[in-house]
DNA sequence: GTGGTCTAGACCACT
DNA sequence: GTGGTCTAGACCACC
């Protein structure tokens, strides 16, 4: 795929209140969760996405590099960044190709009885941490 | 219900990234949004509730502003807080009824199917992103 | 000990090559290593330490940041950096107290005979590589 | 010596943090510094290199203008690159051999505690810095 | 061309 | 008073 046309579609809301830098890790991650990125993969530079994200560089660079501590991407200086190649991405779209169907049932339903985002967030933080108790 | 039950619910987790302020007013929307705390109810007092948290009571008093700021509970000089006798808890309490079963059989699929919480959050967030354009 | 004395012992140098935070950040593990800083161990704040250091804020929070990502400090937000309490000190130390005499035997010994920093350096990188090998 | 075997020898890690460029210079020094390679003897040409090490051209190219700036090696125009004869190895040599023992003996010492490399780096540094003080 | 470092300073969030 | 985010811009290092 271009990575001109994965720029085009990051959805960045500066007042959400969660760092601009977070939500750029998240759909990166997202990306590479759902395929539209695949290991090797070169991403736009770190200037470039800066600029057709109307962002400061120093914040894509942030991301970028929180990213590779997580081993999601390799940034090799001088050469640019790259989704790593060690990543098993094929397992992990196995589990979240069976795992959305329901969540968007879930999801849509909610949003037709009228729940809020909040309230949305909270019901599935709740129903993890009985998970976890449990 | 007894508060103090309640006190033994909070789950709080000082390393998760999401402050801890907030983590305490969410469970404690969540409590109200699912009836587990009642329109009239008196939460701990401020003191009693950091100490059995282990947390500053600075942080807790923050977390009781800004619910007071939105509404969820009021407080009363000398005496207390309370959750707002003004929230209309029926109402939302029929919608989580009703978006629970299908959001906790998402949650609990997913689980098995491995997706960690992370996963499971981008993927939710992702979902409300598409339903936001459409 | 005091945070206060910890500081003024910070060797840098800015004109070394080596970036001046991985300079901060090896200082702080080699306190770390030594006993000097111990878990539970306050850090100066970032912008006390910048100031004492004579560099910028920003350098100082990159160096802890770091140092979080690997484990040897905890930051938590609005009061300040820790020693992480989860290291295994005790461990490290036997092993540096036995590693440090003929380390410095034989530091002191390659000065005597006139060898440059940078000679020694690429000696001991010359046997570490050998190790790896065998 | 056959420069070819030369060639095999080195051992580049495009991720331990280290410039490329500076691996391959460091480790030409040390080959000039034990005897491994002798003034008059001639490099390999840099695409040679570069293929047999999978790197740039243009990196092989930096490591070979450093070399010459340092007076470690002579570029001849379409000739090659060459050990340089003016360089005074054998005091170099002598040193050398003279200081190995002990450093290999520290070194083994070190591994066998179980210090990682990292620990060991800052160890040495650490003790440099001492003689530096005194 | 790429990314990395450092500075300077504003403003915000957390305890 | 603590750390965190973001911006702006200079300068350097690497490929």
């Amino acid at each position: 795929m271009t990575v001109e046309l994965l720029a085009m579609h990051f959805r960045l809301n500066p007042n959400s209140g969660v760092p601009i830098y977070l939500q750029l890790m998240e759909q990166i991650k997202h990306g590479v969760e759902t395929g539209a990125l695949r290991p090797g993969d070169q991403l736009p530079g770190i200037r470039k996405l800066a600029e057709s994200l109307v962002m400061n560089p120093n914040t894509v660079a942030k991301a970028f590099r929180e990213l590779e501590h997580e081993g999601y991407i390799e940034v090799r200086h001088g050469a640019g960044a790259f989704i790593s190649e060690r990543l098993n991405t094929s397992e992990v779209h196995d589990r979240l190709d069976l795992a959305r169907p329901l969540m968007e049932k879930a999801v849509v339903q909610a949003r037709q009885l009228g729940l809020t985002d909040e309230e949305l967030r909270r019901l599935m933080e709740a129903e993890l941490l009985q998970l976890s108790d449990s």
